[in-house]
DNA sequence: TTATTTGTTTAGAATTGTTCTAAACTGTTG
DNA sequence: CAACAGTTTAGAACAATTCTAAACAAATAA
């Protein structure tokens, strides 16, 4: 029963995915599902085209690493991920694309969300002339005590 | 007259830098020298190796991109320069290193700074048990109107 | 279904920003 | 000024990412 459960909850699973996939305009393709249940699985994640191929790799997946580039770009362009700033040597993804911000511990290079809710920027600052605003970013370097 | 106090502010300006290193325990060196009258001469700025490089050897200077890269990093370590986090793929030094923040245009690259008055920050979201805070980067990403 | 078209994947090469290496050189100290 | 330690440099090496072009798979038409 284990088993074909989790086979029933992976079928559902690619389905929620393949529409996700054509939603945003891309084809819903062998590899593009194996990423994407990767990252969208419930909880939200962090991750670099690095990581996220060993751990594909590791999973038993057939990807390349260019395809991981390809599909984090991808999804990125369209919404599913947005881009992290933390590291200048590394390109950072976060499944969470509402508005929100991050601790980024110095020491390990952990990176945990803040929840919107958690910080708040009243009275921004005077723009400079004609501009808008695009986003806000705010990232807490932290490290342990002492 | 002109030529004359041009030398002498140089001058001045040598030997102001030059404390300014030894205050840091680096060795005044004319590389040192020439990257510090480049990057300390009154107005903040924000720049990138690769352009701090061509604009020395613009104005006549004779130095290596490593040498700007280590000089760079020196210092940065050493405080007189600070990292900010905007662009994945390069890495971009401020020569403002008290606490303020950064207007992005997405635009035009432009980094512009933001005085830490202008922005503030009340009520720091709960910090991670055991963890303190290093710093806080606040990064605005502006672009034109429509 | 099969055939055709169009989008995708991939290995490997190429590119780009940055660091490393080791030899020549320069600032500092005695 | 000698001797040492720190610095600079060209060029090689490296790491993250993008590109290329050929093989392949999804969508669509017939």
């Amino acid at each position: 029963m284990d088993k074909l459960n989790t086979r029933i909850d992976q079928n559902d699973n690619y389905q929620l995915l393949t529409d996700k996939l054509r939603g945003v305009g891309l084809r819903a393709t062998r590899q593009r599902l194996d990423i994407g249940s990767l990252l969208f699985s419930g909880k939200d994640r962090h991750v670099t085209a690095e990581n996220l191929h060993d751990e594909a790799v590791a999973s038993g997946m057939k990807i390349s690493l260019a395809t991981i580039y390809n599909a984090l770009n991808q999804f990125t362009d369209a919404g599913l991920l947005r881009e992290v700033l933390i590291d200048p040597s590394r390109t950072y993804f976060d499944t969470n694309t509402s508005s929100h911000h991050h601790f980024f511990n110095i020491d390990n290079g952990q990176l945990t969300d803040i929840p919107n809710e958690e910080i708040n920027l009243p009275g921004l600052p005077n723009l400079p002339e004609g501009q808008i605003i695009d986003g806000v970013d705010i990232l807490i370097r932290i490290k342990p005590e002492d």
